[in-house]
DNA sequence: CTGAAAGCGCTAACAT
DNA sequence: ATGTTAGCGCTTTCAG
């Protein structure tokens, strides 16, 4: 029941004038930043409240050269992992008392660079750029004189990193403990504009160099983005494979269903291992064995280091984020004999 | 190879003053508001590129008070939907001159709220909210002077909904049309605040009503937010059902999976049908027929009612947008005998 | 404890 | 075609 004028919105000198005081003192009456004597204060808050009062976000901005914001911009939101990482980046930026202004760049490099842009000329106080298209060194140049920060880079400027080579070789072991020995991996190759060889990759090559094997080949199967893995998987079991280790739960979730299709067990016949710990994973029958990506983690001190910067705080050394292994049921002993079935 | 100066942002003034010309002169040069001789452009822009002058964005908005911006705020990015939806939401909002911002609120709604003020004071243009909790005309009530629409609500306020009730008619039409005649809503509910039925359950109860059918209770599944539904669909399927509809494809890809591990073939022994079109629906075996969700229409509409509010154009009729169907693998015609297997 | 005044960086009349 | 002058709505010295 309220009266409902038609919104003009009232300025603080408005409210300074109905409440008989000096715009100053409204804003210090709002802000708390200097002492008011109790009678000025309440008269304030009530003429605040009967114009409902709201101090213009744009104006404050200005004023304080602070805007409490930090932009970040990413390529897409639609993936499981994205959207998980973004909500995590959402707390975490209020844990750390700013908000969130989100650009999406969709396929454009352009776009991307748009919305960093935008976002380092007064925006933002600090822009985080999540788009694997753009590299540490093209955002700097893009947002001259506000500090940023690349997620996840294989660089010195990216606070916190994954080890994804360890996470692979975690992964190599505790295959090799079941006993296999003949591991395939499935693997859509993601590299960062800051490097040239896929750590997952790399993993897989030295965790047979370490023990002096030879890798084959054959068991490195590599995919594009969008293709068919069931004649790679069917080729890797011919080529006498036990395990098949996916680098994302998605691929391995294909992996599952495949097998029941073609009446293979898992994790009897076959163990299946994935990456990621997508929300499918635990989800999936049998639920699927992965390498957890440490979003929170990950997200958390992305944020904080950026906001460490923006704030003068010296920066924290790089961090590197050791795996875990989350053994559930894709993944078991190796079958007694795998290729011998036929007679 | 660029000369690194400690980045201290120019300002216009600065641009000004080494061009020697004036800054309103640099600011006409950079808007193209006002005709500039070519000499004194190429020169002010020269400096400009020389001193990497940028608009402080802010203070632009201040001056010219309007942002360019649209504040949308959702609880969640994780979903496959709302993942969707907002990246047609970015594309409308970009097709119609704007850049958009985003608030995540998680399940917090006074979080919703903050943001949707946040935006009203000043930051943004027009406020979207897209928060389920959150209702109309506490949206409206939170954004006093901004145009502020929320989406898909059974409001008068929403520009454009979709037809879920003729959505659920239509899928209940073509299974009708297999031979189905006992047909299992499998059925999470899911209310807006505006509303106290579910519109898929009353187009489940219309379409028997029409034929002058009456409803098996029994077969109106009322699942909850994150039960597991075979037990349901168990039941469904003692009592005769031929054919199981549920209201979200995921819930749908639950029943495949069930159905498979239980031995029943899809569609010959029954039918599955979803809701939404979710990007998982083509990919299952069998794929799953379903009602495609208009995201690229209802958020390209629901901008577009937003941006014709802002710029002051007469607003349009609320438009109901009519399902579509989409026929996959997953429905069929009704078996032969679909109880009488037992002797 | 409070007020006056000078900006924040830019745009938009209003001159010329 | 360009410059001058007021602001946009708020914060923040600097006085009192």
């Amino acid at each position: 029941m309220k009266s409902n004028p038609p919104a003009k919105k009232p300025t603080i000198r408005e409210v300074a004038r109905v409440a008989g005081v000096s715009s100053s003192t409204v804003s210090h009456v709002l802000s708390g930043k200097r002492p008011i004597s109790p009678a000025v204060c309440k008269r304030v808050r009530r003429v605040v409240d009967r114009l409902g009062y709201r101090a213009h976000a744009t104006a404050m901005h200005l004023a304080q050269r602070r805007t409490g914001q930090l932009g970040l911009v990413v390529r897409e939101v639609q993936s499981s992992v994205t959207g998980a990482l973004l909500e995590h980046m959402e707390a975490a930026c209020r844990g750390a008392g700013y908000k969130m202004l989100l650009g999406i760049a969709h396929d454009d490099a352009d776009l991307a660079v748009a919305y960093l842009g935008e976002f380092a000329s007064g925006l933002a106080d600090g822009v985080l750029n999540l788009v694997p298209g753009i590299s540490v060194d093209r955002a700097k140049a893009t947002c001259p004189g506000v500090p940023v920060l690349t997620y996840l880079r294989p660089h010195p400027d990216s606070p916190v990193l994954f080890d994804k080579k360890a996470a692979t070789g975690l992964m190599m072991e505790h295959l090799w403990g079941l006993g296999h020995r003949r591991i395939a991996l499935l693997w859509v190759p993601d590299l960062a504009p800051e490097q040239d060889r896929d750590p997952k990759e790399l993993g897989y090559r030295d965790f047979y160099a370490q023990r002096g094997q030879e890798v084959d080949e054959r068991l490195i199967l590599r995919l594009e983005d969008g293709e068919d893995l069931r004649p790679m998987a069917e080729a890797a079991v011919d080529m006498g494979a036990t395990a098949l280790f996916a680098t994302s739960d998605l691929r391995a979730a294909e992996l599952l269903r495949w097998a029941h299709e073609t009446g293979r067990r898992v994790p009897e016949d076959l163990s299946v291992a994935g990456f990621d710990d997508a929300p499918i994973a635990a989800a999936l029958v049998p639920s699927l064995t992965t390498v957890p990506f440490p979003l929170p983690d990950l997200a958390e001190k992305t944020v904080r280091a950026l906001v460490d910067r923006i704030e003068g705080r010296p920066p924290r050394a790089q961090e590197l984020l050791p795996p875990r292994l989350l053994i559930r049921q894709s993944t078991g002993k190796i079958p007694p004999s795998p290729t011998e079935k036929r007679p």
